[in-house]
DNA sequence: CTTAGAAGTAACTAAAATGGTTACAACGGT
DNA sequence: ACCGTTGTAACCATTTTAGTTACTTCTAAG
């Protein structure tokens, strides 16, 4: 089964490590904490900036929260890491024979439904913060 | 971003086709109506057939389920397709390094987090069953 | 018994996503 | 000016899909 990358995971585990030692937080830190490469986790700390909640700084190195832990959910970190694709989490196939009558409406009636499973998972994520988490890393 | 592989949605498909026109469900017609391969069908049929939702006769040919409509969630039909996966919506990289807090504990309170987001969109897919859907095929 | 039609399945392929890697340019304090 | 860091591009092996061809096995009808 297809399974959400491991982005996710990676960039929960680096905005975490950002909050908890907001100093000597490079990427190659970070990469040696996550334990893979240092261009990962540039890359996923690109989306991080683009998503605004990191402010990474050429040159000088290390990166810092912009916003407080406490306003920053796991929906998202979700979010942020889960480029281009707008908000699909199902895939339907496509180009139903529209001369049954099954093919004629199950995109438009799957549709919803899968959209309002997907939307429970995400507010699931969203009742979790960064905050919520670093607490538990004691 | 990975998506859930569309065996989901055609299986959604073929369950209703099966439900509706009990008679003449071959693979062949039920490849027409989604406009994809018999391979495909076939191998979505006997996942269907493992998990104990139809029965399929080789040789005659034809379908038909082995409980009512109303007796089958959409969460059943996810789980018959997505085989081989245990439980697994969410990945969590490995090896994180265990000298540093953030590393050592990462994946033990993730996982908490994601079981709980996984649930929240299975729970949903329970609330809807095949009948549902069924009588929104007008 | 034979045969036609259908399921079951193996094998191959192209496409896409992922995650790791090397290489190099751009930046900015010291 | 230098050194460490970020920002990217490019490449690659692996995995998953979904489609396709081809062949075997099965059952009912003739």
């Amino acid at each position: 089964m297809k399974q959400i990358s491991t982005r996710f995971s990676i960039a929960v585990h680096t905005l975490s490590l950002i909050a908890v030692s907001p100093n000597d937080c490079t990427g190659d830190f970070i990469a040696g904490s996550v334990n893979t490469n240092p261009v990962v986790i540039r890359r996923i700390m690109g989306m991080l900036k683009k998503a605004g909640l990191v402010d990474v700084r050429p040159g000088v190195g290390g990166a810092s929260l912009l916003k407080d832990p406490s306003q920053i959910t796991l929906l998202d970190i979700y979010r942020a890491v889960n480029v281009t694709e707008e908000n699909q989490l199902f895939r339907i196939h496509e180009n139903p024979n529209i001369r049954c009558p099954v093919g004629r409406n199950i995109e438009q009636v799957l549709q919803a439904e899968l959209r309002d499973a997907q939307s429970a998972m995400e507010q699931r994520l969203a009742q979790t913060t960064l905050a919520d988490l670093i607490g538990r890393f004691t």
